[in-house]
DNA sequence: CGGCCGAAGACACATATGTGACGCAGGCGG
DNA sequence: CCGCCTGCGTCACATATGTGTCTTCGGCCG
């Protein structure tokens, strides 16, 4: 119980950690001791629509983990096949949710479960954005003190959607008790002229080039199909979008296009993108790709060509599609 | 219903022994997908029972894991197994501070927000005194009018120290808009003809006589450890200190001087002790025990024994101590 | 060969859960 | 000072869940 520390009472301390040993204690009772919402309300003198409440929103911000230990036996095959076929360190293929719900979530979690049980501590973890990365961070093991850090590989966006990177990068940070550095320019600029500028810049050159310091880093992956999220949420017009696509790309990894064969595409917004050196992402010691999605397949077929790639992690329909 | 490749696979493959892939397959569906048990059910071709029945048997094989992050819940799991263990009606237990600093701080202010929600309007409360309680003092939520009785279950200290008895019972009447009640005698006397004297007297008498009219206790303890802040203040001299080791004493609560199972000990320093009837202490409805540190855990143990204690209010050193 | 037995399904029902409608109070800006 | 608006509590109801009972089915044993 973190009630007000000290001489501070729990009213000027603020709700929050007091919210926050709330519903850990609601989400002991009900998930470990199995007592009903209604039995919990009554014992801690709440209505059960506020521990109904607190009790999904601790499964949304992942105050509660769910694990499934047995391996599933088919994902387990594709991630074999996988890895043999595309020479990867490891892959993880999870169920592919029910048509129609999101992909991103299960995936995410797959790759927050992976970061907690793979990143050292002292560890240093970059990360770019989506709803994957996203996910992920809702399912990090909390960490305290080891001295994490977390790079945001990627520029901010103004419109401030619900996967606004910096969000992305602070979810991370705070889960893993890490020094968080971001990227305090937009993902790509309106003229060259300002992204060279930007990227000579003392803050976000110097944190482009903590790539360099990485141990680990966790990428998501752009697809340009129709059902494209980024095209959906608008960070990629319309226009630009079939640009791309005429031009070739597939999709996009940390601010490079790939063309099927895992080549950068050669396009005018890659002189107005914000990223990190595709050698310098080559070279961070264990690189991870989290994305799923039947759709995703071909991007993630040119990330692993263009050597992105240590480790997969995706859903089954994606797995399938790979293999194919 | 389109039913995914891979899950036709598993089912067509018709595992007799329904291995933990189906299990897990289900329990990805149902916690991470959350979807409901009888969609499940359609989706793989099985009944409702059956989804329901692998479920429960995965949470209780162990297959799935479901863990709550969150400084606060490990503390969470000490206070049931406190209850469980000891039989008490609640325990809370608050994070150990980092080493070195004053746990009775943390413990004191979840004893003031204690008090604070469960003090009924028109309650009657008693104290002792102590550093914890002091801290308890600081952080009781403010109440107006409500005809609160508060009574000091101890003499006090001529020296005024930061923790004086009295001041602890100021504080808590002051913040509670209440009635206090002070025991006008000094918490030990010389002889022991004085404190039969005292405890004659009509208002040492009377306000002793009123721990069977309070509604709830709140007690700290004091241990006779080589880190007894008693001992440090000067409280209790190095001399009695040791006499009462010797004779077999773990720490002292309102008086009581106690060995490990709970029994007062013979020891002069009780003919000379201004307190309470320990009976009459078992009679008070809600009893509840403030104290905090690895150091305090016999004592805390002792007053347990001793049937003193309802509530348990500690950190998680002690209480990893206690369940030791 | 026939009956016994256990596993698993169908059905039913009592709870538990999630969610929307409504209304009240406290904070805030006009 | 007043009305609006947000947040929360209450109520109500549609689902979801857990569990019992009865039945069926298939294997096993006498």
């Amino acid at each position: 119980m973190a009630v007000g520390v000290g001489q501070v009472t729990a009213l000027e301390s603020g709700e929050a950690p007091f919210d926050a040993a709330l519903a850990a204690r609601i989400c002991w009772y009900y998930f470990k001791e199995g007592q009903t919402q209604d039995a919990i309300a009554q014992r801690l003198g709440l209505t059960r629509k506020r521990v109904n409440r607190m009790l999904s929103d601790a499964r949304d911000t992942g105050l509660v983990q769910i694990t499934i230990a047995g391996p599933v036996a088919p994902c387990v095959a594709l991630e074999c096949r996988l890895v043999e076929r595309f020479g990867l360190r490891e892959a993880v293929v999870v169920p592919s949710p029910a048509e129609g719900t999101d992909v991103r979530s299960v995936v995410g979690a797959a790759a927050g479960w992976w970061i907690s049980e793979r990143l050292p501590p002292s560890g240093s973890l970059g990360i770019n954005w989506g709803g994957t990365i996203h996910a992920a961070a809702q399912n990090l093991a909390r960490r305290v003190g080891q001295g994490n850090t977390v790079v945001l590989l990627c520029g901010g966006l103004a419109e401030s959607t619900a996967i606004n990177p910096y969000d992305n990068a602070a979810s991370f940070a705070r889960a893993l008790d890490a020094t968080c550095y971001y990227v305090t320019a937009p993902m790509y600029t309106e003229t060259q002229a300002l992204r060279d500028a930007l990227v000579e810049s003392d803050p976000v050159r110097r944190v482009l080039a903590m790539v360099e310091t990485l141990d680990l880093a966790l990428m998501s992956a752009i697809d340009l199909t129709a059902r494209s999220k980024a095209l959906e949420y608008g960070v990629i017009s319309r226009d630009l979008w079939r640009s791309l696509r005429e031009a070739g790309a597939v999709g996009e990894i940390c601010g490079h296009y790939l063309d099927p064969a895992g080549r950068p595409v050669d396009h005018p917004i890659a002189d107005r993108t914000i990223r990190p050196h595709l050698d310098a992402l080559r070279r961070v010691p264990q690189r991870v790709l989290a994305a799923g999605g039947r759709h995703k397949a071909p991007v993630i077929r040119a990330a692993i060509a263009a050597g992105l790639v240590h480790v997969l992690i995706t859903d089954e329909a994606a797995a399938q599609n790979l293999l194919r």
